[in-house]
DNA sequence: CGATTCAACTAAACCGCGTTACCATCAGCG
DNA sequence: CGCTGATGGTAACGCGGTTTAGTTGAATCG
């Protein structure tokens, strides 16, 4: 019984409360006080706040947003199986930008995994519901996507990343009036121009697109927009093959694209992990890279500069991109009226993975 | 003129008293309903259950953690710079392994970013004071670690992952009575014995290892393995370099090691990041793997399988070491006793990169 | 000097839920 | 028939903030 019991204040967290009876003053002049709203004297004012701050008074959340409505936090979905996101460096960049941009504002993220789409939409009306967040940051924009809609009639704030192409897309369902979202999309097309120029220059007349999840919007313009470019450059081919993102469909996709009667001399991976699988699978054929076959992958990440040869690489900083779109919710939630805003053009890093292709073509000589 | 105004009804969360409403009962009479509660008689219970379903009726979260002391939500701080977690898939799969436990019992997981340890205790006393999450999951502990400290005395729950090694450590630090803290630890030692011991049956006598950050407590705990191994088995060489955890330094320790005057046969990195990095640097030094030298990675993800050589990894399953952490948390918060527990030992997956030494080493003639 | 105005502050209501205390109604019982 | 004890329900309060309506006391003004 010797034991020391009471090594430690019981811990309550301070309220309003206390500070009020600290300061000598009732709760409403703390509340004013502390948010400099008037009401209240300078030197009640200082003396509150010095209080306030001696006690590490915080407003609770809960509280805040039971009378202001704002829950002050917002949040993001992930309506990706966890395995196709393995290697993919991209949402943990976007999600330390998006921090960045909310952290001076004392948003918290809320973050969820969720299987599909129909759960994501479920989860956002759960979240209105429950007045979990002011609003929600939606990835993975899909080529007819319920999301907008959902996110529309609830009235819930939302910047969607990768949206439509072209803001007044005739093709856009018209949603109700009271629909808060901005759209902040990368010049998808654009970029791809890039790519093909880049390879064209080199002297690739037959390219292949090892792309992403069908259904995805972002997947859908970049295999319009390669063959787009592919019409606009007369190349001889220009084959796209959409996978799950993952390493294994990856290089399922290489294989086949490898197999074909005429062979591409260039490959276009959209993201790094398939771009790893499609040099693997090259090795395996005994192809040599970029003699044989060039390869270029639709993402940088530490792999694409670690590994031998070097990949070729559209690099476009997640994160910052993701600081803007948080910025634009945030805005948003200010009351600004939505927007529709274009990404910068990502750049196009050459390294040692694309150059000429061979005199003939491998396998069609 | 002509614009439809009213496309939607004004969108407005429904709340008990709506319920109530349609009804014809009290607000407690819906409060005692849907909570399962007696004082309310079973036709009256579903016809409220009934009207709330209905209704799309859900408990606003910030009420309920008013009155009811429990936010829903745990948390999570990454107290990494965000480029040090460039490749790694580590931190996405943990993640998606607690979103897994967390989300049948309909908690929330708070995510935040910060740059140092420091910041990331303020973080808990920020979320602390404003009741804003119920628990949290601590990573990455320190070898001297103030988080566990401020959790105690903040009284918030929390599994801290990867923490003391051993229950009763002498060297911990005693912990406030109000500690509610568990523990979940992943075998370090009997990893390390299982590379060892793998590279020791090839014919290995010297062994580099390119380790994480110091101050890190697995770090050390490796280093320390290592080292124990080595005297055991009389190892000629066992050395660490410390890096922090990015492929720039990983390269940067394969170098200095192959440049010692007896380089390693085999090397043990701590990432698959670094794995990778140092496959490159061998590489560029014209040695073949693993002819010339054997690579252990310390972390199995996608381009471990993808990349040739394949890599020999140690498979710890990332996503169910989340899993099992969070529901400790979750038992935590139900009230169950602190525990310290120890996560199965992980597997060592052998593949191409790992083989005999050559008969001399290299580099030593 | 009494009426008016304003600054400074307080009391009270509210947000949406959980919870406790209380109050009808009715069956069972002596 | 009056008392007891369930049963099924309601009113009221608290959580910790914000906000609105009041209430002072002192300065200003006619």
């Amino acid at each position: 019984m010797s034991e020391i019991e009471s090594d430690a204040p019981p811990p309550r967290r301070p309220t309003m409360k206390d500070v009020a009876r600290e300061a000598g003053v009732s709760t409403s002049a703390v509340s004013f006080a502390l948010n400099n709203r008037p009401g209240v004297s300078d030197s009640t004012r200082r003396r509150v706040i010095r209080v306030a701050d001696r006690l590490g008074w915080r407003p609770s959340s809960a509280a805040r947003a039971l009378s202001g409505e704002s829950a002050g936090a917002i949040g993001m979905v992930l309506a990706r199986p966890a395995d196709s996101l393995g290697g993919e460096s991209f949402f943990l960049q976007l999600v330390s930008g998006i921090q960045a941009s909310l952290a001076p504002r004392d948003q918290a993220l809320v973050f969820q995994m969720v299987d599909d789409v129909q759960a994501e939409c479920e989860l956002y009306r759960r979240w209105w519901a429950e007045g979990r967040v002011d609003g929600v940051i939606v990835v993975d924009p899909r080529v007819s996507d319920p999301r907008p809609e959902t996110l529309a009639v609830l009235g819930l704030p939302a910047v969607i990343i990768g949206g439509m192409e072209a803001p007044g897309n005739p093709d856009a369902p018209q949603l109700p009036r009271q629909a808060r979202l901005s759209n902040i999309w990368a010049d998808d097309s654009g970029a791809m121009d890039l790519i093909v120029r880049h390879l064209y220059g080199l002297g690739h007349r037959r390219i292949g697109h090892i792309a992403g999840t069908p259904g995805y919007a972002h997947t859908a313009r970049r295999i319009a927009s390669l063959r787009a470019a592919a019409r606009r450059l007369g190349l001889e081919h220009a084959v796209s093959v959409t996978t799950d993102f993952t390493d294994r469909q990856g290089a399922k996709a290489a294989r086949r694209l490898f197999s074909a009667p005429v062979p591409p001399t260039a490959l276009i991976c959209d993201n790094e992990v398939m771009a790893v699988a499609a040099v693997s699978v090259a090795a395996e054929r005994g192809l040599l890279i970029p003699r044989d076959v060039s390869v270029v992958s639709w993402e940088d990440s530490v792999i694409c500069h670690t590994l031998h040869p070097q990949l070729t690489a559209l690099v476009r900083k997640a994160d910052e991109f993701g600081g803007r779109a948080a910025s634009q919710l945030l805005a948003l939630l200010d009351g600004d009226a939505p927007r529709q805003l274009q990404d910068p053009l990502p750049r196009l890093q050459p390294r040692e993975s694309t150059g000429a292709p061979p005199a003939q073509g491998f396998g069609s000589g």
